[in-house]
DNA sequence: TTCCCTACCTAACGATCGTTAGGGTCCATT
DNA sequence: AATGGACCCTAACGATCGTTAGGTAGGGAA
């Protein structure tokens, strides 16, 4: 892939993320890329790819996040570190992944399809860490797992709209972590 | 307030929901009300101002939900009604809600300011109560409520994009205020 | 030297954007 | 009968939208 066509994919995540997919116009990217707008499409079909190929690396982005949990781990344990790559990708490619979160919706078509199965594969292999850890241990027997997920999801989702970029995301997500686990009640008074 | 002016700005927030603020245009809005795109400016003053009615809305749409929670209950309680009011309203409003958590970005200027001094109140509100928890009773003593009134708005906030009108909010926000007080450890695996 | 590829240019296309001006119709009140 | 307000129309404004066509400059490979 040639240097100026990464380069738009990445001016492209950086003013979606700013403007919205509607509310950035080709002569914005244009302006971004130092260049007249007609020029951008010796890189690109349309506007629309363009949103497809920013959202389809915040995919591959979270994804691999996940592939660096190791599987012999105990369930809790990776619960953590799951947290910790959905949080570190944020943090690190924050404009990439608000695409992922806020702006793939304005996709069409295939595109859309397929991006949707990336996504219910991603939140798929999330449920299963808490599945996991209610079957061999670790949660509560009794978890409500889909419930679980949502919780878990929802924090680490949410998360793009006030993370700033360069933020211990590892602390934080053990912080999370060890709410989610522990709860927030006192000693005192049980239930 | 006329009926057709509250009916425009039902539609507006029916379809920046639906399709972003940036990607309703007039023409959409004028379609909907079954009329002619230049008849709209006899109710509004622009765009904008249509946006800011909405989000405008929204703001008071949460604030009054937290409204109704009383304030002699006990902390604990009080956040468990506080999760139900903001269900209720996401699945009672969930359009205008949706503007109210993702569209008012577009805003601008004094409206954009003035938006987000509600919205920080409200989080303050939310803040309180944790607070009250801690200090008063309920809550661990050594909680870092920040962090916590963190996990609870985001679980409240996501869930804008998946919740279905209609929904019992109240037993879903049950759920979710056992998680954050009771975690999900299993119970023969301590820390 | 010739050739091709990457990168960008200029110029324009038809469509759509938000907004305005001026006029008209209906109806309730005076 | 006259008034005024609520509501909508037509017609157009200048701006901007995404996209296309055809042409040019430079550099590395043949």
């Amino acid at each position: 892939m040639s240097t100026r066509k990464s380069e738009l994919t990445r001016q492209a995540a950086r003013l979606f993320a700013e403007k919205g997919y509607h509310g950035t116009s080709i002569g914005d990217l244009a302006e971004a890329m130092g260049v007249q707008k007609g020029s951008l499409y010796a890189h690109i079909d349309s506007k629309a790819d363009l949103l497809w190929e920013v959202a389809r690396d915040g995919a591959a982005a979270f994804h691999a996040g996940l592939d660096t949990v190791p599987d012999e781990l105990p369930p809790t344990e990776k619960i953590r570190l799951a947290l910790r790559a959905h949080l570190r990708v944020l943090a690190e490619q924050l404009e990439i992944a608000t695409v992922f979160i806020r702006e793939w919706r304005y996709l069409e078509g295939e595109h859309r399809d397929e991006f949707l199965a990336e996504r219910r594969r991603y939140e798929d292999r999330f449920r299963a860490l808490f599945r996991e850890g209610r079957e061999l241990g670790g949660l509560r027997t009794d978890l409500d797992d889909a419930t679980a997920t949502l919780l878990a999801l929802s924090a680490a989702n949410w998360a793009y709209t006030w993370l700033r970029p360069g933020a211990d995301t590892d602390e934080l997500a053990d912080r999370f972590f060890t709410f989610l686990l522990d709860g927030m009640r006192g000693y005192a008074t049980p239930a």
